[in-house]
Parts: C-alpha cells; structure tokens; sequence
DNA sequence: TATGAATGAGCCTTCATTCAT
DNA sequence: AATGAATGAAGGCTCATTCAT
C-alpha cells in the first residue's frame, strides 16, 4: 500500500520538508545551505522563509512531520511483540531500530536526523528528545525490566539499555569507519540482520552477565537459570 | 615528565595548536572559527594561514602534533597489562578509553576530536584511522582475541570490539542525551570508573555469549560447553 | 456629523486605506511594510497590488481620500474666524494647526502624515503641497497680510508664515527631543492649548517687530515711529 | 587654512565615515544601503563590518567623529560673543546654526544629520543629543535668559529657544516646501545671511513681547493693558 | 617573520510584487 | 473580485583567505 510520490506531485511545502530532510541528515543543520534544499525542492528561495518563517522553522517542520508516523511506529512495533518473550522483543527492537537507523530508504531519515542531533544537538533538541529518543528509550526500559525482573536497581537498567542502543547507533554515527574496518558491511537488509543478532547476543549475554555478577549496586543477584539466553 | 607550558612562552605556532584544538573539540571543524582560534591563541588572523596555510592545515597540524604522544601512550598502555589476563587487560583498555573520551583534562582533548571525526568526518579522516582509531582497534582486537581463543571467526572478533567502543563512544557522542536520562551522572571520575565497571562486565557477559552460540549470527545456538568463558 | 464605522462594515478597499493612513503616520512611507497594513486591515497580501496598483498607488488613495474632507475643514475654519480680528485670526490659525499636528485622535492623521512628507518627500510630495500645504499656507497669508498692510512686501510676510509653521511644526517633527527637553509636555489638549498661546505671542511680537524695523534684512533699525504698530 | 583632502589619500576607515556621513545625510539610516556607501568610498564590502562593526555602528562612528569638532566650535563661538550684547549674541548664535543647518559644504554634514535624527530618531538617538542638541541648546538658553532677566519662569525662556529653533530648523527640514513656495530661496550665503535677520528680529520681537505680556505661566500677572491683542 | 587591512564569495533573510486559480 | 502561493532582487552580515608592508 506504498503509493509512489512523484515529487512534482507533491506541493511547495511537502517538497521542502522532503528535501530538507534529505539535506540536514546528509549536512547537518548548521552546514546545510537553504539555496541546496530550494534547489533540491525546485523552489524559489523565498519559500523557505514563506512556508515555515526560517531555516530554524523548517528543521522544527521536518521534524514534527515525521514524529506523528514515527509515534505510531513505535507502539504497533511495542504492541506486536508484546506477547513474546522478552529476548524476543528485544530482538524486534533492535533489528526495527538498526533498520530505521541503517537503512537508506527515505521513509526511514529520521533515525539519521535523531542520531545527528544527539551527537550535535541543536535548538530542536528538546522536541528530539521528546518525540523520538524518550518513547524509544522507555520501550527499551520495559523490555530490560522484565528480563531481569525488579529487584536490580533502575541504573543497572538504565546502563543496559544504553549500552544496547550504543552498540547500534555506532554503526550510524561512525559508518565511515565501519566502512573501513569492515569493507563488505554494505548496509544491505541481509548485513542489518544479521548485526542485530549479533547485538542481541551480545546484550543478552551482557545483561545476564550483570544480574549474575550483582555489580554495579545491584541488590539481590538471582542464580543465573540454564535457560538464561 | 609533564612539562608545564606557560602560553606566553610559547611560540605563535604551538599557541596555535593548542587554541585549535580546544576549539576543534568544542565546535568541530566546520563550525570552528579561525578568528576565534587566534583570539584565544592571542596570535594575528593572519597566522593561521602562514604558519599552516589553511584552517585545514592547522586541523591537520593539530592532529599530527597530539599523534605522536598518542602512539606512545598507547604503547605503554599495552605492555603495561599484557601479562595480566585478558579480562583485566579489557578493564585496563575500556577505562583508559573512557578517561581520555570523556574526562575534561586539556592533556586528553584528542580522544574527543577522534570521536567527533568518527560521527563527521572531515579531510583529516584517513589522517586520524592511521594515527589513532586503527592502533587502538588492534589492540582491542587482541585482547577480544585472546578471550575467545583461535577457534571464532575474524568477523566475531570485530564486531565484539566495535560493541565494545560502541558503548563507550555513545557517552561522549551523546552526552546531551546522557544527561537528561541520567542527570547525575556528572563526568566525574567516578562516575568514569563505574561506569567502565559496567561496560567492561557487560562485554565480557557479550562476548562469551556469543562464543557459546558459536557463530555471529547462528539461529541454534549450541549448548555451552565446559570449557565456555 | 461624524459618521462612526465599524471596520467589519467597510469593504476591503476602505479598510486598506484605513490601516494605511495609521501605519504611514507611523513609520513613514519607506519604513513602512505592506504586510503590516493588509495584516492591520485583515486583507490579503495581494489586495493592495489589486485594489491600488503598488504600495505607491495605496499611499496617494489615501492622501486622495482625506484631501477633500481636509479642503472643507480648511474653508470652515477660513469662514469661521473671517469676521474676527487679524491677530484672533491667528490664534485660531495656529491653534487648530496644532491640535492636527498633535493630537492623536485618528481623524486628524493627515495632519502628521503631511509634517513627515515635508521632512522626507516622497512621489506623492506635488500631490500634498497642492491639497493640503498651500491652501493652508494661503490661508495663513491671508491673517499675516491683514496685520501688516499692504506695504511690506511679500517676501516679508512668506518669511513670517514660515517662521509661524516653523514653530508649530518642530513640536511635531522633533517630538523626541521635546520630550527630553520639557518631559512634563505629554501632547494633551491642556498642553497644546498654552502652547498654541504661546506660539501667537511669541509671533505676534515677531510680526510687529519686523513691520516696525520695515524690511526684511534692514541692517540699521530706524527709530521707532509714533504710527508703529 | 583650509586643507584640501584627495579621498585617495585618506585610509579606508576615513573614506567610509566621509561617504556614509553624506550618504545618510541624503538618505537616512534606515534607506542608506552599505553597498552605496562601501561604492562611494572605493571600498569592499566587508569593510564596513571589520572597521565599524555593523551599519549602526559606521552610523555612530561618523557621529563620534564629528562632535569633538563640532563642540570646539561651539565653545569657540559662545566665547567670541560672549562680551557682546545678548540680542548681539543671538545673532550670532542664529547665523552659525543656519550655516551649519543649510549650507552645503562637506564639513557641516553633522547639521543636516541632526536635524534627521530629531526627525527620525534611531539608536543613535541619544548620543545625538548628549553631544550636539544639548550643549546648543544650553547656549541658546543662556542668550535668551541674559535676555529676559532672572523673573521669567524657565518655561518661558525653553520656549523661546524652541520658538527659535524651529523657525531655523524649518528651512532644512522643509527644503522642498521652501523651494516651492519662495523658489529665488536658493540656500546660497547670501540668503542665509538674511534669513538670519529675519529669524533674529522676528525672535526678538517674539520674546520681548512675552515678557511684556508676563504670559504662559507667569506667577505675577500684571493688569491687563488697553491695546493688549 | 609577522601583521593589520582588505577582499569577495556566499549566507540567511526581507519585501513588494506577480501568478494561478 | 479576491486570494494564497510563489517570485527574485536586494539587504546586512560572516568568514576564510590574501595583500601590502
């Protein structure tokens, strides 16, 4: 049910935003030029300043366009899985944020936008933060939570859950460098998979780690289980 | 063996290096101006351009004046654990790591300007692969290697190191966003040193995971042998 | 006969010429931004291209539309005070000058907006003088002639006009520096009144003086006469 | 003694305090454009921002340059007359200002700018009164008081300056309203020169016949007498 | 060697006007 | 008749770089 935009379809303003969101990933915000995105969009200069007052307001249109869809996104994504146990919800959440972070198909920029913005925060930070990274980060929390039950105290968690996304913005943030390390990573769907299980295994192995070890002033550490995974 | 410099006994051109690099690691590159640097180095706006002939130039200087020591450093670094076991050896990486990324010395100002070049990267990139990224990778990829033994393929050994710097790297990367989900977690030495705890059990939980399971990405894990860890 | 409009009731056209009287006075015609006047109007950007061709076109409407209640108020006042004599001539000259100079009651905006196009002329400068400066000034001429005779030329008495406009208009033009210079002067009817005496004493004795002394630039004063004044 | 500046022999600073006072003298601040003003200098663009920092600030500059010259004038000319009779004195005072106001020699730019700052006052405002309207109009004060004496209320004699300034101040103001109604009126020396009798006998008369009359706030009023009016 | 002045390309923004409906 | 969108020229300002001494 993917309809197909031709952007000459598409008016002005969903022009811009498109463009602009194509260009503040590509650039960052304060790099980015608004004659590129006037250019990219096939608008006049002056649109920019029309439509949404400046280049500030864009980046906030370009945002705020697609946190509805994202919010969405999120829940179906939490809903979905709710019923399975808690690995594999951690699975579904990993594999669906290395997608949206790693993939190039435009309907997935935000992930690109959000990392950038958390590494070089700018005026939207706030609206960031508020509508991607928190429901993202206490979707994670509850799925840490009931895998290690209530009795480790909320930094454990916390740490666990930042090691998790971590290990998955790295491979954003720092493509260039994967790309060298790893020449054949190519970012296709098969790579992606197959790094998210690796993260997941990774995790998995290092939360148990840590609800065993009892570290990190952890109160009762239970006896790790033989069908711990 | 620190020296303690006095600005004012320094020459225009160390004055330089010194100014840029601080600005380079606040700013970054692009958004780093030469008329800053040379007020803050209290040198002519002219200099830039006639010490290093370019804003890139002295990017570049900055880069290679702190490279050297990093080499050093580093090398000591490994000798000094190589007879201690693995797991301590990966303590002793992890929290030098983290110190030099996060701790707000002067003296430790390229591990951030790395960070930076590894999320945006610049012409300097290959520069800064070569002098400290690769020589820190092996090293890391050495004592992974030497937890897991001969048997575990080469691409599970690099994606455990990079799980690894992923989560150190996120604290600095991200460090807007550390500090609204964990508001006391101030930076402070401390806090380096627990958090180095954490990242280091939660590796080593990670990696012996993932060499129970036995592949990267293998869907049956098998089940874990005596000889595990 | 002062008919009261509700803004909702006039038509666009109406409206614009409205707003734009308000905000010319105010910022004068190049400050002034179209914008702000379909916005005060609640017009579209597009009307006053449409209505009056250019920002040009909407200025002189509304130098148009107030010119002929202006020309009626000028004969009035001429009739009115026609059987009086010269120097009450004046007093009613000067004093209704003022109130239109500085009160800010809106039925009296040409007033201002007459002082800014002398002090910055715009196109519509010939179309001013000839609506609304030079009936007045004839007007004024008219009471100064009366009270010297015919003898003095008329170099003479344009001086004497000049000096009675002056006056008044520096209230108006400088209002900034009086301000500063009698902060207890706030524009009221009280304070325009007093000063509208003031400024016919101050001009009757001019008058007088320079109908004795007998020409414009007489060097040496010749004694006064007993038929003086 | 008149020295004779080639503009190329002034440095760019001073090309750009010489072009923008007369540009803004012509234009206003607000219509002036750095470009024009950069042009007429012979300069770059950039100039304007490295030397003055901003418009406003190249508009302050050719403020500050010019008071300190301007002050010793006014110093050197209250001195010079200071021992002649105060209707003497006024003369002189009326001569200089209406000189300074309308002639159109580089070096009494600061008149006309004066004039448009009373008019259309910016940021610049206040310094404009500090250095120029001030310390003039305490000096007119001082004529007009040793003129009336000590029993007149100050109201009267501000009024009087004021009465004064604007008959003066009219002729640069309403320049284009002069040159229509007295068109032989030309701005040359000859008739400023008898502009400036007429301006001091009207003035005499005006405020001799106040304090004959003891109006406007006069805390004695004497009876009234037969030919007042 | 080292500097203060000068440069020019380019940035975001503003604004009266025109277009398409 | 009237509108919201779109236009493009132009504005002040920034900044790395180069010039002239």
């Amino acid at each position: 049910m993917n309809m197909l935009f031709d952007d000459q379809q598409l008016d002005t303003r969903a022009r811009l935003v498109k463009a602009a969101a194509a260009i503040f990933v590509e650039q960052g915000f304060g790099a980015a030029k608004v004659r590129d995105i006037v250019a990219r969009a096939d608008a006049n200069i002056a649109a920019v300043n029309y439509h949404f007052g400046s280049k500030e307001g864009l980046y906030a249109a370009v945002i705020q366009y697609h946190s509805a869809q994202a919010m969405e996104n999120l829940s179906q994504q939490v809903t979905g899985s709710r019923r399975r146990v808690p690995a594999a919800q951690l699975r579904d959440f990993v594999r669906t944020f290395l997608q949206r972070l790693l993939t190039d198909t435009p309907q997935f920029t935000m992930g690109k936008l959000v990392a950038r913005e958390m590494v070089e925060p700018t005026a939207a930070f706030n609206l960031i933060m508020e509508k991607f990274v928190l429901p993202q980060y206490h979707a994670l929390r509850a799925i840490i939570r009931s895998m290690v039950g209530a009795a480790p105290p909320e930094e454990l968690v916390r740490r666990c859950c930042l090691s998790v996304v971590g290990q998955c913005l790295y491979y954003q943030s720092a493509r260039q460098v994967v790309s060298v390390l790893d020449p054949e990573f190519d970012y296709g769907e098969k790579d992606i998979d197959r790094l998210a299980e690796h993260i997941v295994a990774f995790s998995l192995g290092g939360v148990h780690q840590l609800v065993r070890s009892g570290t990190t002033a952890a109160r009762k550490p239970r006896p790790a289980r033989a069908d711990d995974r």
